[in-house]
DNA sequence: TATTGTTATACTCTATAACTATA
DNA sequence: TATAGTTATAGAGTATAACAATA
């Protein structure tokens, strides 16, 4: 959201949209961040033809090779359908390999390809790169702080 | 995201997914406690059908009636087609009212109906229950430095 | 020529039901 | 019976191009 500049009856003048309504609210101020955020973190992984849901995943896979879906989604909140295209992507990119699990022929444990970490790699400082550009104006202690409050509101759900 | 428990070679044991290389950005923190927050406040607005969208553009017509449907999605930083079906909805419902202004017969004035201003009410009594809810672990203080750490960010967009 | 509102369209993210093959 | 992965599908948010009416 923007506050924008609408013209009122007196010339010069200019009247700004109220949202004082809305700015009320934590979470006005928390979802306009996280769109600006969002938008960022797009366009810093455009070049790397990866989108943030398939970025987490692959960040996921090198972390933790061998998970599983079911996991990798838990991990990322989503639903297994949801996580079926995401991890198809990756692997027709030969960036991951799902591999049939001996011990549970029903599940596949994911595992990273050598293009998988190095594409990792260079799209992780690009999205560093992003995320101190985003956070510029925010000192590391009230990082820390906003990580820590944030982090109280995650913890209840 | 959520940290998860996988099984790890010895029985007792508990491996968690690591998120680590994840936790280092902010944009993570913030993705992650909006995901919360517009997952709630979408059941939230359910009982009285409405999305975050659609509220959001009841509440800045209320607010400021008259204004211009380029105007809302200037205001709601989305885009003007995007918002037409937003607009017909609440249109639909009588809680608003298109009206033509003559002195540009382009453009249409938004203006809430009572049924409209009556729903703002009710919804937003609704939303600022929830937001409490969200943020209950977190200080009034802490909430206004949220706030202001937030807007430095948007104000650099 | 430019702007307001609209239509058409496409891509992405999200959610649920139901299937298959295994356990 | 329950679980892992899949298919099909639908709703919702977002973005762009192009049009009619009007400025």
């Amino acid at each position: 959201m923007k506050q924008i500049k609408m013209n009122s009856a007196n010339d010069n003048a200019l009247f700004v949209a109220d949202d004082v309504a809305l700015k009320q609210f934590m979470g006005y101020h928390l979802k306009r961040a996280t769109n600006i955020v969002m938008s960022d973190l797009a366009t810093t992984l455009a070049p790397y033809e990866l989108r943030m849901l398939t970025y987490t995943a692959l960040v996921l896979i090198v972390d933790n090779p061998g998970i599983r879906q079911f996991q990798l989604a838990v991990a990322m909140d989503i639903e297994r359908p949801n996580l079926v295209i995401i991890i198809d992507e990756l692997e027709q990119r030969e960036l991951i390999l799902r591999e049939k699990v001996p011990t549970d022929r029903r599940a596949y444990a994911m595992h990273p390809t050598l293009a998988g970490k190095q594409l990792y790699k260079k799209a992780t400082k690009a999205v560093n790169t992003h995320d101190k550009k985003m956070f510029k104006h925010v000192s590391k202690t009230d990082q820390k702080f906003l990580i820590a409050t944030l982090q109280k509101l995650i913890d209840q759900y």
